[in-house]
DNA sequence: GATGAATGAGTGTTCATTCAT
DNA sequence: GATGAATGAACACTCATTCAT
């Protein structure tokens, strides 16, 4: 709808708290009182907003993997997905991290449905043993997790190193862990990490 | 400072645009005037609240892992350190991604001065052949971004699995990567993954 | 509008500063917020205040000579208008002088647009030999700055004397100047006066 | 004194409301708290400075026509005296009228004294066959009217007219009336003028 | 006399929301 | 469904003034 495409673009420009409807209605051409023939309340146009992102990065990045069945290429098509899904919404991206003081449960839900799909996947992929077992939600979270830094940093804040060597570097990391070759099956299992 | 810590606990629990000066000086016992003897501004006290809780950070993460050398216990170590922050510091700890709308530079910075640390201990490690040679800067980003997913996942929105389980598994997912044992080291290096 | 005539009278008694948003709207049984449907601002207000002083100053002058052809019953005239004008619009007119601190343009073009129009009438007078020739642009600014001191002395600040005789004298100054009359013709033409 | 010199420029450039203690203090050099120790008030120090702004203009006019005797000469030098004054204290100048709404007794002794001494000056010229009889105190109120907004036009405002071809014109008017040479003592006495 | 940190009443202004048309 | 004038609660911020030192 017009009104949500407004919302979108005066979201991402100004925040939650500084965006104002009047504006949205200004950039939809729209009375402003129609506002609240479509939503009850600002809030809600934003968790809309949301979940609607979520929605579309998920769809996106499901198109992304589609086909793909060798778990690497899998998880680099996905974290260049993400990157491009990203720089395309910059804005609207930056917009999430709001949703925790908006509305939590939006917030906590964009996470946990993407979370899900991701687990799921990684899961299977554990249980047909192209992946060493480890607990796929928490696997979940650190790939995110790392995905959300790394997008914030190269593609939000710009890039002084380019995207292909980010995503290239973390797979490597991903793919065998932080262990020197030589050494990282020896000893006690995991090894290393801080922060 | 009583406004400072006054101001944290408002800002932590109402964000930056619920809180309002007029709570921070009420729970700082303090007259509405004085606020502005301290500070030129609301933004000015987010700023200096956002910065001092960067440099605790900091701080308690170096304090947490001093004396150890073993790479493994440090990132373990740290990991553990930023878990017990977050949760010492709940409410302020989310204030953090706030600051991106309220003063970039400050959110900016925040993350900056955290990966700078981060990146030359890698530097350090890698350089003696701790672990493996990989862009230090990109690994930094890639363990931040962990921890904070995990921190926000296990420890601000409560645990159903417990906070050991989850280290034990960001461990061992960092020293060893994502492949399983037999296949790890075979073939062209990095493997699998997703978003 | 009510709004207007509210805000005519809350400058009018407590000066532009002294003024406050919230009175003239509870003067005007408005809600505070309509205010700003109106005027942009607090200064916006005061500004069309003056400005419309100014245009019915004007008109209230301009339609107590209509008519008159003789110049002295033209000044007698304009002057009792003025008198009569500031009596009404006590309050109102002492308003005038803040618009110097308030917003300075303002000030400068509610005596620049009286002057236009009272010079051409002068220049119109002198070109038909009804007047001295002088240059009527100061000669506005002479008579009303009379008019101003005049009506503030007799008519704001309440008066010893009564109106008549201060227009009479006035007008008796304006006739034939300050000189006696055996003297007054004779010499270099101008005579007397300090300050 | 320093705090009054300090006053006597803020009160100037920022005009009564628009000038704070702070700032005042800030360029005595002075703390803030030394004030009070001067003045009771905020008023006390700008009707003070109203009050010796007065006692100036008056002094510098007696000065500017001791010796003279004849009247015109007079009349011609106060005129000079009070436009270079003004000139002198552009800022100051403009105060007085803000004395209007911040202390009215003030404003009104500032022109009441001034009329004073001026009334008494005519009256004895009068008494003395040098200027025609009128009311004193209306003729002192008309000419400090005339000169008053004289100064404001062409030297607060700047001049596209030099100030002794006003000076001139002035003069002039008031030597011998608005009224053509040839008419001017002829049928009922007054004749002319408006507003 | 001098200081300046502390005070808190008061202000202009914003903006989500309502509702009569 | 659409409109937009009207609303009023809420807020950041200012500044004259006080008073303990």
């Amino acid at each position: 709808m017009r009104l949500l495409r407004a919302a979108e673009a005066v979201f991402g420009q100004h925040g939650y708290e500084g965006a104002s409807i009047a504006e949205i209605c200004r950039r939809a051409d729209t009375a402003l009182g129609s506002f609240y023939v479509y939503f009850p309340d600002k809030r809600a146009a934003f968790v809309e907003l949301v979940d609607s992102l979520g929605a579309r990065l998920r769809k996106h990045l499901a198109a992304a993997v589609v086909g793909l069945d060798d778990r690497l290429a899998i998880e680099r098509a996905g974290l260049r997905a993400f990157f491009a899904f990203a720089a395309k919404h910059r804005r609207l991206y930056r917009i999430v991290r709001q949703a925790e003081f908006v509305d939590e449960p939006t917030f906590r839900r964009y996470y946990q449905r993407l979370a899900e799909g991701y687990a799921a996947a990684l899961s299977k992929a554990m249980s047909r043993g192209e992946l060493r077992a480890l607990d796929p939600v928490v696997v979940a979270y650190c790939l995110m997790g790392m995905a959300d830094f790394l997008g914030m940093r190269w593609v939000l804040w710009g890039s002084d190193a380019d995207v292909d060597h980010v995503v290239d570097t973390a797979m490597d990391l991903l793919a065998s862990g932080m262990a020197p070759r030589g050494r990282a099956r020896r000893g006690s299992g995991a090894r290393r990490a801080r922060l």
